[in-house]
DNA sequence: CCTGAATACG
DNA sequence: GACTGCGTATTCAGGA
């Protein structure tokens, strides 16, 4: 097989990189996110196409040979920010461990380099793949060279060769000169002819195949165009002269020094350590290695085992750690317990622990204080065992999630690492990961235990000053901890299932969807994976000739709102539009939940994951909850498997309504929008009234839905688009009424504005309880990104107040149901409902009960309203 | 084993 | 001119 080659732009991969990625820095205050960026980039590109040889090439110095031509080369062009420079020698180092080769080259671009390098190559016979984020590369294309070219970001790439060029482009790699001659290019400062644009110079590059031949028969081209080109063709010929690249450039390098026999895993992850990449060093070959080094590393640590526990054992305050190597505690396996205190550590096998009174005495004691590492899960898998714990007073889990929720690694040895502690080992190094998980042998297994429950006693006075510090104590200590005791009982409890009825409404789903498959193939005239769209694109919009309305990366979109939008063009479509739609619920939720319904209890455990989202909401998992099916009716019906647990008993409902809008009317502190709500008038008839300037009895059903899609928008930090596309009205209309409303509202506006440039100021915006969420991308140089940050700084504190509300709600209901002596238990919640179970006795207590928590557990400016509803399955609670 | 498209919820 | 509404989870296909 032919040699591979491999070149690579370097600067305009780190551009890219740079932009692409927020402005992170790693512990020592260096930005490395365009290290990050190309470095994932190289590490794909070693693992996928494997070269033989590789060069990485930069741009060198200010001035070019092509500044003689042209002074103003790339003038007019931002300075390269420093943020960026100062990661140029870093990311040169990072080659150097790779043992990657990298060259520039006075007076030229990187361009030449890798313009010369691959012709030479190609005459050796070898295949190249050249790799850069910039279009003025595709004229290298032919049989041996590939262009891969970044799209967004850096992981979203394309290859080009001859055929997908023309494809793409519509035409041969030589013409790129020409093409970019005619429409010249913004950013390097090459005028072209100025009012031709991309498409122009396509058509006129397929009727007169180059420059020099268009200009020639210039006389063939009409009216205003053809004097633009007259007056320009200077402009383009100089133009044409600055983006051909050099492909005989006086390179002091050779194709013999681009030998590439791969990198020393050593020095790639002392590096990556260095930088801070530690996602990154798992791909890197020799981890056992490199894990058994680590654990060399590690200071001695003295673990006693214990299997009879005596009350010395306990001194008052202890660490408690339960280890489980699977993810779902409702039934991992439990591979032991450690207690480490001021003085010692003990490893106690889980069954010794449970079999001993004077474990389960201290365990159910609450004035016994303990200190975890996510009590939820410590809790629920000790319950198992018959263990209650109690007196849980620090949960390192929670606290870090409340410091910076963004971090998406929770596990002791992150945080620790984090915090500067590299006394752990990071689980995977210890257990292995995913298939290949494995128990180690106990000394280990205690060893690391012991190494994770000790940093708990490390860093909680750590952590709980960053708590102080950010007023976050009370959202923990009276919002987060006992919520996560109360998620505990709801998720052990779990929900009743009537597997019976979920098994009679798969058989059903089953049979249509035969059906319903096979008329599917009969208008295709063909069978094919009706679960593949990119199966299903090429039928719709090649063979049967349909429109295409929208594209993927990877094809044509087949999403349900372009099948919409295909209706009446095609028998087909409806047809499609409802196997997915069953073919949804049978996967999902008939076999999905089929599969995690306990064969001995018929219940469901959930497992609701408090340390997640950014707003403060929870989500749900393994399954989830959340998301069972209530908009059409054939999915609701699913919500008639979930039963009550015991006979006598209904399933309760209680959901705020608009509970978004209600913060959004306290925060803004918006006069009408208050005095709205406060007078219990209809939200969205409001609105409809405010921005059609019309009287309620005016306001039409047209004109109320147009009202309500824009107060959904302002709760999400609307933008015009947005609007546009979900009301399919344009975008000037959708500008219209965002204006008409924000004048209605005006509060809100101020609202808006202030909290986009308080975030502005401090990097973070919060809620009602100082929940937290940090911003970095307000000030992105990058417009989509930071567009999307502010209106997540606009849509965060109504979204995570909202959150703060329900979940505070469900602890005082907790209580209230205590102090009332109900039966009555919390099942579910789903952000912003609360579903129970209870005796039918009970329902009109609750009736009062559970609202009046709900409305009454904090006092806004406006009103909260609940509804409520019961009845023998959670369908019925509608 | 991971990613992307599609679809479910608030 | 940027190509776009906020927050989630699961399933399937398809490519390493």
């Amino acid at each position: 097989m032919a040699d591979k080659l491999v070149l690579i732009d370097g600067n305009s991969i780190a551009y890219r990189a740079f932009f692409a990625l927020p402005l992170l820095n790693n512990d020592k205050g260096i930005y490395t996110n365009a290290v990050y960026g190309f470095t994932t980039m190289l590490l794909r590109i070693l693992e996928e196409d494997k070269p033989d040889h590789i060069l990485v090439a930069f741009d060198a110095g200010k001035t070019t040979f092509r500044h003689k031509t042209y002074e103003d080369y790339k003038g007019g062009r931002q300075k390269t920010p420093p943020e960026l420079s100062e990661q140029f020698p870093v990311l040169k180092e990072l080659l150097d461990a790779f043992s990657i080769p990298h060259y520039q080259l006075e007076q030229y671009e990187a361009d030449d380099i890798i313009g010369t390098l691959s012709q030479s190559a190609e005459k050796k016979g070898w295949d190249v793949n050249v790799i850069s984020g910039d279009k003025d590369l595709l004229q290298l294309v032919s049989d041996h060279i590939d262009v891969t070219l970044t799209r967004k970001g850096i992981s979203n790439v394309e290859k080009y060769d001859p055929a997908f060029l023309a494809d793409k482009m519509g035409i041969r790699p030589d013409q790129v000169i020409d093409l970019k001659a005619l429409m010249g290019d913004n950013s390097d400062n090459i005028p072209g002819v100025p009012g031709v644009g991309e498409k122009t110079a396509v058509k006129l590059l397929k009727q007169f195949d180059t420059l020099e031949n268009l200009y020639e028969n210039i006389t063939e081209v009409k009216g205003k165009l053809k004097e633009k080109l007259e007056n320009h063709k200077d402009d383009a010929f100089m133009s044409k002269q600055l983006v051909t690249i050099k492909r005989d450039s006086p390179v002091t390098i050779g194709l013999e020094d681009l030998t590439y026999e791969g990198y020393s895993n050593r020095g790639v992850s002392n590096i990556f350590k260095d930088l801070g990449f530690q996602s990154l060093l798992g791909r890197v070959d020799g981890s056992d290695q490199q894990a058994e080094e680590a654990a060399e590393e590690l200071p001695e640590i003295e673990v006693e085992h214990v299997t009879e526990l005596t009350d010395e054992v306990f001194t008052g305050t202890e660490a408690i750690y339960v280890e489980m190597l699977h993810e779902n505690y409702h039934h991992a396996e439990i591979e032991g317990i450690t207690i480490v205190n001021k003085d010692k550590k003990y490893f106690i096998p889980v069954d010794a622990a449970a079999e001993s009174d004077v474990f389960c005495e201290w365990a159910k004691n609450a004035r016994k204080r303990k200190w975890v590492f996510d009590a939820k899960r410590t809790v629920v898998a000790l319950l198992r065992k018959g263990i209650h714990l109690k007196g849980v007073e620090f949960d390192l889990l929670l606290a870090s999630y409340l410091i910076n929720p963004s971090e998406n690694n929770h596990d002791i040895p992150s945080i620790a690492h984090r915090m500067g502690e590299t006394s752990v080992q990071y689980d995977e190094e210890v257990y292995g990961r995913g298939a290949k998980i494995k128990r180690p042998d106990v000394e280990k297994l205690a060893e690391h235990m012991a190494r994770k429950a000790t940093l708990l006693y490390k860093l909680k006075d750590k952590v709980e000053e960053q708590l102080k510090a950010n007023h976050q104590l009370e959202l923990y200590h009276d919002l987060e901890m006992p919520l996560a005791l109360i998620l505990g009982e709801m998720e052990h409890r779990g929900v009743q299932v009537d597997v019976e009825r979920l098994k009679d409404m798969g058989e059903e789903l089953r049979s249509r969807l035969k059906e319903i498959e096979e008329q599917v193939y009969e208008l295709a005239g063909e069978t094919f994976n009706l679960n593949s769209p990119k199966q299903l694109g090429p039928i719709l919009f090649e063979k049967l000739g349909l429109p295409v309305i929208k594209k993927t990366k990877t094809g044509y979109s087949t999403s349900a709102d372009v099948l919409e939008q295909l209706e009446d063009k095609h028998e087909i479509i409806p047809k499609l539009l409802i196997y997915r739609q069953l073919g949804k619920l049978q996967s999902t939720y008939i076999e999905g939940l089929l599969k995690v319904v306990d064969n001995d209890t018929h219940k469901i455990h959930t497992r609701f994951n408090q340390a997640l989202t950014q707003t403060g909401r929870l989500s749900s998992t393994d399954p989830n909850l959340q998301n069972i099916p209530i908009r059409l009716e054939e999915g609701r019906k699913i919500r008639q498997a979930f039963i009550p647990s015991k006979p006598g008993w209904v399933m309760f409902a209680s959901d705020y309504s608009q509970i978004e809008l209600r913060v959004l009317a306290h925060i803004a502190q918006d006069e009408k929008l208050i005095a709205a709500f406060k007078e219990g008038r209809d939200i969205h008839t409001q609105t409809a009234m405010e921005v059609f300037k019309v009287e309620a009895e005016a306001v039409t059903g047209e004109m109320r839905r147009h009202a309500k899609a824009v107060n959904f928008g302002i709760v999400y930090g609307i933008s015009e688009y947005g609007l546009s596309q979900s009301l399919s009205i344009t975008r000037k209309e959708a500008k219209e009424f965002i204006d008409r409303y924000l004048e209605s509202y005006p509060g809100v506006k101020v609202y808006m504005e202030e909290t986009v440039r308080d975030a502005k100021q401090t990097g973070f915006v919060t809620t009602f309880m100082n929940r937290k969420r940090f911003l970095p991308d307000l000030t992105s140089r990058n417009f989509n990104r930071r567009n999307a940050a502010e209106r997540t700084a606009m849509n965060t504190p109504i979204q995570g107040s909202a959150a703060d509300i329900i979940k505070k709600a469900m602890i005082d209901l907790h209580h209230r149901l205590d102090e009332e002596k109900l039966e009555a238990n919390l099942l579910l919640q789903v952000h912003d409902e609360l579903i129970l179970e209870a005796p039918e006795e009970e329902i009109e207590q609750l009736k009062k009960i559970v609202p009046d928590v709900m409305e009454n557990t904090v006092e806004l400016d406006v009103p909260l309203k609940v509804d409520s509803s019961y009845g023998p399955t959670w369908y019925d609670a509608k």
